[in-house]
DNA sequence: TCTTTCTTTTTGACTAGTCAAAGTGCGTTC
DNA sequence: GAACGCACTTTGACTAGTCAAAAAGAAAGA
């Protein structure tokens, strides 16, 4: 059984491999993103290497096998249902849930996640929105784009918003920025690095920084023929 | 904040010195009950001992501390309430529960604790009739005495059953021998190592070999008045 | 081509936890 | 009171994961 240590180095590869599909990791980009010395990862890597999860290429980079992303999609599986599971059942905020199931990920068994897959209904996302891989490895990837790359003008629905900074969930709550929210971006300007944007359930509109908006993942409505 | 390794560490000790009070504890029965070397166990309680969680008197054992007794308590309590919640949340059989919890105990906030402890109702006792410890370390001691040593005759409730083995739980599931179920003592065969208890809420029998009587603790029924 | 710079790898060291095996203390027995 | 036996402690070694700092590649500039 993989310790809670290589299932972070896998977890972030595969989160790597997913904002730069195609090329190496740099090991430089995996020592910043796992908060350790290059060196560590050279020698971690080296084992995840040897225990056939990543094919590691010195001086150029690591990817991860198919077994190092089936064990990734596991990983993820675990957090998503995890975090759900904070929100839904104990009432967690959306905000509070990402650093506990950062632990609880870990800890987990499968006997147990699949007892809480059943009592959420068999659920297809988290409460931000990212598809809950199912038991055999396969994961939704719905066509999304951040909103920073959005049209001025056109209607779009969230479709994901990124867990990782609880003040900026909170944020976004407060202004209905949550997942399956109908919002048009009303303006964009570059210079000030920040965008306008309109949610239609609340008829409110709010202004977001380039960094945010980032954060924010849409899709185009479903049609409305 | 202490290892899993050391609270599991902490955990045992308490339970060794529940099962022999005023005492102190051997290494040697210390490194039985978790599974390592004498020598791993001494160079552990002296590592404890440096934080404060136990008195190390060299060859002839060690105590918790007040320190220490704490932790002990606050992971009881993590474990005692994780399994109630896998019985009563998530449908879990409760001769599962102990070894699922024995992980999650380690892995659980305190923030998650207590949702868990209100979804629960605030509960006083584990699914196996153990006394769950409060948050402030408070924990409360029913007189019991194992079913081994009572007396022929007598109405006794079940207190508690010892969760530890999983193949015994479904055995005593199967006859009735859960807490608050009322029993009586019919016969007592010391050469056979036998014991024949009736139950009452269900008007049947049932044999019991002398150990495992030892795993389940009664007390008086409340006065009938 | 030579040199500088940046990334990556290597090396040596450290902590936590563990084992095997040798050494030590202490109570029992003769 | 010397010797035995047992429990305990010490020592050296090992794995996992980490860091600091030195060494090595590779790419880019002069």
């Amino acid at each position: 059984m993989p310790s809670s240590t290589v299932e972070d180095y896998i977890k972030r590869l595969y989160y790597e491999e997913q904002h730069a599909p195609g090329v190496l990791v740099p090991m430089g980009r995996l020592a910043e993103a796992m908060n350790v010395v290059p060196g560590t990862v050279t020698t971690m890597i080296k084992a995840l290497a040897d225990s056939g999860l990543v094919n590691y290429e010195p001086r150029a980079g690591v990817r991860l096998t198919d077994g190092g992303r089936k064990l990734a999609l596991h990983v993820l599986r675990r957090h998503r249902l995890v975090e759900l599971f904070l929100v839904q059942t104990l009432g967690f905020d959306w905000s509070e849930v990402h650093d506990e199931a950062e632990e609880l990920e870990h800890a987990i068994s499968d006997k147990v996640l699949d007892k809480i897959d059943a009592l959420l209904g068999f659920p297809k996302a988290d409460p931000h929105g990212s598809p809950i891989p199912c038991a055999n490895g396969i994961i939704a990837h719905e066509p999304v784009q951040p909103l920073s790359s959005c049209i001025v003008g056109t209607r779009y629905r969230i479709a994901r918003v990124l867990d990782n900074d609880a003040k900026f969930l909170q944020f976004a709550e407060r202004n209905g920025l949550i997942p399956d929210a109908h919002i048009t971006l009303v303006a964009k300007d570059e210079s000030a690095d920040a965008l306008i944007i309109t949610c239609h359930d609340r008829a409110s509109s709010c202004t977001l920084g380039g960094n945010a908006a980032t954060r924010i993942f849409v899709a185009l409505p479903p049609a409305s023929h």
